[in-house]
DNA sequence: TGCTTGTTTGCACGCGTTCTCATTGCCGGC
DNA sequence: GCCGGCAATGAGAACGCGTGCAAACAAGCA
């Protein structure tokens, strides 16, 4: 019984091997890295293969090799931007390699994950597990996927050598860079909107910034540096507290977007002009940061590459002994400073 | 051998049938809406599943149904907050009913999709699709679907009546209760940016606005209607217009939430207070429109449930007999209006 | 040539589920 | 008391592919 489903090419390895003259087996091992077969065979099998278009039938495959071909992602939405370009770099590259993505979202603390991570990993048969931050710091989910004994690949986690491969972005270059783009313009007072404390990258960021000023030989100064939580709202306050010193910033370098979009808001508000009077750069190059008068100078990161980098490490951990340690590669990726309108040359009348 | 893919929940099927004391068959009966099944034995069965902690396997199940339980996703990206929420949407509604989805995009324009369509339907063994805009209007997609006879479900699609059912959002009524929402503050000249010609959502957002305006008995004023992209660029050339006019509006409608924060833009540098001196209104409710200053009052659309009709259509149409004629429903949503910051009352003065 | 070694190929079976068809009870009507 | 018919269940065959093992084959060596 040919259903909808497979009528539109429903050639099986069967069929291919038929028309190749070999036995089913051949086929396979063609299509599964051909090893161990004659190169005249292995040619008259693709032939064959392109003739019928053969496709192989993924649940079968996935059947007798007792693997789900299922990647679970495990995030919550921090920011849609981030997410969507993650999610579609994810997808392309499992495609690519076979395997297909799940998504999973619970919550947004740690506490709601606990409650539901060991029903979904028991429930669920992922062959491994993708984290994303800020899942991918919540002991509670890192301790059930460590007792399910799962593959995992953790996105920008916090904590450096760990039980799992991890993919990070080299956030403390990028904001050294980014600092430095500010101190060549002739900046000397930089103010920095830092993120969320309990998030990795706002201590990586806020790390390359001092590194950056240290480099310059400028020394720290306690008032330029102001807490935000990564909220346009907390920027808000902060871009105020920064806007309102006797001396103020001639550039501020915010630790994300949606913050430096406030220190802008706010900038307006007191008739400060962007970037005349005052540089601002953000991170991460969102949508917001050029849907926003002046475009914002920002630091991309490379989210596809790392999503891709994610898979590989995935993958290779999957069909990996399970003896073999090549479990816990990290791989550290660069960012791109993003040079728009919102930073310019120091002003000369406040040099 | 049991490897670490089903080593967790390694019940089958099997184990199920020996300890409730019954055949596989039954059991599967009771899985699959438990018809013919004593309701002594169903208990039985469901005691025994939940005993187990039974997970029917996937891979078996779809290679014996014939159906992949793949559901593809055509789209490209016109705004990552859209995309990443109807994303969102749909895994979890496909999740619940045991589809997986699969993401696809090839570009922006109908050309670049028309190259490789038809490769992707013949390669790819889709149970049916769901077409996001603005693919959902290209002709050479539709066509090479329609062509393969697969199952489809379009989101927001232009024309009305079709062979494929459809799920949109009532854009008409939800711009006619924004601009009612405007009247009602006092306004009486609202000025309007269009979106892109070629979006149908366009025209609907469009004659919503010149009906509330009708209903008012207020009389159109072309000047006061300008084209725009739906881009943030395209929204300060018309911003700009509107705002330089003799007789400026006193609250401009936007067609979408970047236009309308390019409207903000404009006015901030015009030194136009929003919203004292001029009311603006968003469509979409992005990310954008809380990263502003004053906050965007926008339309939000159902986007989750969009997604979840969606999926809800097209599993109805994957399992629906042939001749049947339920896969052309089509399914009308209604969206929310949110009044944030950026509309006020009418200033006394300007009345 | 005969033996060994290594390479290439095929057969039969299993993966977990659903489906077709057959079987068992059971009831009521004759 | 017999039989047709229906509800509930089971036995066994697919579904398409991968794997263990054995067979066929080629090559190297004495």
């Amino acid at each position: 019984m040919r259903t909808r489903a497979n009528k539109q090419s429903g050639a099986t390895i069967k069929d291919v091997a038929d028309l190749a003259g070999v036995s089913a087996m051949t086929v396979s091992r063609v299509l599964n890295s051909g090893h161990r077969v004659r190169p005249a065979t292995q040619e008259r099998v693709e032939a064959a293969i392109r003739e019928l278009n053969y496709r192989p039938n993924l649940s079968a495959r996935s059947l007798a090799k007792a693997r789900s071909l299922f990647i679970g992602l495990l995030y919550n939405n921090p920011n849609p931007g981030y997410v969507s370009e993650l999610l579609i770099g994810l997808m392309n590259r499992c495609r690519q390699v076979g395997y297909h993505l799940v998504i999973e979202n619970f919550g947004s603390t740690d506490e709601e994950w606990a409650a539901d991570i060991d029903g979904l990993l028991s429930s669920s048969n992922f062959d491994g597990l993708i984290v994303a931050p800020p899942v991918s710091d919540f002991d509670s989910v890192i301790s059930a996927i460590e007792r399910a004994d799962l593959p995992c690949v953790r996105i920008a986690p916090e904590q450096e050598p760990d039980l799992f491969a991890s993919v990070r972005t080299d956030d403390r270059d990028a904001a050294r860079r980014m600092t430095r783009h500010l101190l060549d313009l002739g900046h000397r007072r930089l103010g920095f909107i830092a993120g969320d404390a309990g998030h990795g990258a706002s201590r990586q960021r806020m790390s390359g910034f001092c590194a950056a000023l240290e480099d310059a030989g400028i020394e720290l100064e306690d008032a330029l540096i102001v807490e935000g939580r990564f909220t346009y709202r907390s920027g808000l306050a902060a871009a105020e507290k920064l806007l309102s010193m006797p001396e103020p910033p001639t550039a501020i370098f915010a630790s994300n977007d949606d913050m430096a979009a406030a220190v802008v808001g706010v900038a307006a508000r007191k008739g400060i002009d962007v970037p005349g009077q005052l540089s601002v750069a953000g991170f991460d190059d969102t949508h917001t940061a050029t849907t926003l008068w002046p475009q914002l100078t920002t630091v991309r990161q490379p989210i596809a590459d790392m999503a891709g980098a994610a898979v590989d490490l995935l993958t290779a951990a999957i069909n990996a002994e399970p003896d073999q340690d090549v479990a816990q590669t990290q791989r550290l990726l660069p960012c791109e400073v993003i040079i728009r309108d919102s930073s310019c040359p120091v002003a000369p009348d406040r040099g």
